[in-house]
DNA sequence: TTGTAGGCGTTATCAA
DNA sequence: TTGATAACGCCTACAA
């Protein structure tokens, strides 16, 4: 492997100066920086991550952490759509991505030795639970991270998330203007604040149209196809005429049992998603869908973290992306 | 953070001792073995890889490769999985995984510059392309690698695989025992081995067991759902009363198809996939399945390079998985 | 604008 | 069985 002493010899300069070329350091003349980088462009030289993090330098490594358990990751989109959108962002920067998936509670302690010690410049963590150690570790830590979502305790860390009360106010109202009585709500995962906010909107948003919000008419789906199908079985008992489920995996799964039931959607039950996820539009029958691009989330908690690592904040950034609302009707 | 410089204080040893240690050095005695490790777990300390790394060690970071683009990595559970897999396994024997996805044709040079000098001990890659740019340039340079899948050219590469011919031999098999008398196929990716392979192997059974093969009944899905409904819909029009499709999401795409055409599954046109993916087993209306457990294949790739990296051979590794057949069918 | 030199935390080679 | 010590490749004052 050729190294950075190498091409100084060639471009008959000192390391300092290639080291200068490399990152972008101004006090280097114009044909100095153009025969370095000839000569580290004709030698394809990339310089060695693991030297340059040891002088103190970036690795170009971002690491991102999805601690939730196997039967989601195979079952919801949001995995794989975060994931790429992460890595494809990060490889347009130049970086690489290290990703911790699902693992157990017990072992939280140990993924938190690792990141902070390890070669990331920076962490991304989307899935956590209330108090997640792993959020808290890293707070204490002072690798700078960036959360996909909201953090329940008031602890001022950085994140970006999606307006989740607008989007499911918009959602709810969607359903009431479409002349709509009785609907329920499939809620996600207990214990995760991004369940509990989409459930308390969904109840204010009914309170304040002047509809009694009924508990029957609430069922928790744990954001799975499995889990909205048998959701929706306890709920059609309960004959609602319209569904907000808080993700498109549930509503597809309640979408499978309504189509068992014999009823029709949207005519007997309309059934309304979140996420706007590439496999909802193309589900038939009709699904109708609060737009929230998952791709979005993950390209902006780079470019954030990014900003992070170049210049650490004292003051957290809280990013909400603005909320969109996109009802796809199918024929 | 702290070093090896301290715990070899707290010890009242030298560096080289903690080194031997943390190492699993022999030449240690017992005694000093377990004060090292004391202190060491006391402080909770783990060594650092960029310096472990230059001093010309081990990083226990290996990369995974999966050069597919967005619409695949979407819709195929084949990702998920084996990502979940490979990053279990490596978390599990105390390494990292680094992750690249589908960049397209023109940025693959790139990847494996960085792939070469980057702080891997080894590499996996999966869903490659015949002559891939990647897997050549991979076997030029010093890292071991595995491929998942076996590799076209007779280049002696290590690979673990699973009995592609055999599957699918017993699949259509399966369905000739079974009754059936037209026999249609749903085809992968064109440009792919395994998709070439399992075609092949669908001719040959059928022949040998005295079909005549209607080039009619052969179409093109792409492994993705969206493709497997649309061949379905081709194949259609020539009356098959069996499928067999080469992966399970598009199995799942053809019964779509098939309900929509309102054809009962099995007994108007039966339908075998490939994969044995979990949310096929869950899947209704029937579909049977040919098993090959994903997870099965990231567990050996992970456990073939680890070997590797060990002691590299020179004699490459091919590892083909027993084939089993799981026929599921649903009430 | 450029070069020199020290150090980052570890492993490996040699002596002791 | 242990302890010095020289790399490993790069970055960053500091000096020129």
């Amino acid at each position: 492997m050729i190294g950075i002493e190498e091409i100084a010899k060639q471009a008959g300069v000192s390391r300092s100066t290639v080291s200068r070329v490399i990152n972008n350091d101004p006090n280097v003349s114009e044909r100095t920086r153009q025969r370095v980088l000839e000569v580290v462009s004709s030698n394809n030289y990339v310089p060695n991550r693991a030297a340059r993090k040891l002088a103190g330098g970036r690795t170009g490594v971002i690491g991102l952490v999805i601690p939730i358990g196997v039967s989601r990751l195979f079952v919801e989109p949001f995995f794989p759509i975060l994931v790429q959108s992460v890595t494809d962002r990060c490889n347009r920067l130049n970086h690489s991505v290290m990703l911790w998936l699902g693992e157990p509670e017990r072992e939280r302690r140990s993924i938190t030795q690792i990141l902070s010690n390890d070669l990331l410049d920076g962490v991304i963590v989307s899935s956590f639970q209330d108090r997640d150690p792993i959020v808290a570790a890293l707070h204490q830590s002072q690798i700078p991270f960036v959360l996909i979502g909201r953090y329940p305790d008031s602890l001022p860390v950085n994140f970006v998330d999606i307006d989740n009360e607008e989007c499911t106010r918009r959602a709810v109202n969607y359903l009431i203007h479409t002349g709509h009585k009785r609907i329920a709500t499939i809620t996600g995962v207990a214990g995760t604040l991004v369940s509990r906010v989409r459930l308390q909107a969904y109840r204010d948003t009914l309170a304040r149209a002047g509809f009694q919000v009924d508990e029957n008419l609430i069922a928790e789906g744990g954001f799975i196809e499995e889990g909205g199908y048998a959701a929706m079985r306890k709920l059609a008992a309960h004959q609602p005429d319209a569904v907000f489920a808080a993700n498109d995996a549930m509503a597809v799964g309640a979408i499978r049992c309504l189509s068992e039931l014999g009823l029709r959607v949207p005519e007997d039950v309309a059934v309304v998603g979140f996420d706007d996820a590439p496999f909802a539009a193309s589900y038939k029958p009709a699904l109708t869908t609060v737009a929230q691009p998952i791709a979005e989330l993950g390209r902006h908690a780079v470019n954030m973290l990014m900003q992070l690592i170049q210049r650490p904040h004292t003051q957290p950034i809280m990013e909400v992306l603005p909320s969109e609302l996109v009802i796809r009707e199918s024929a």
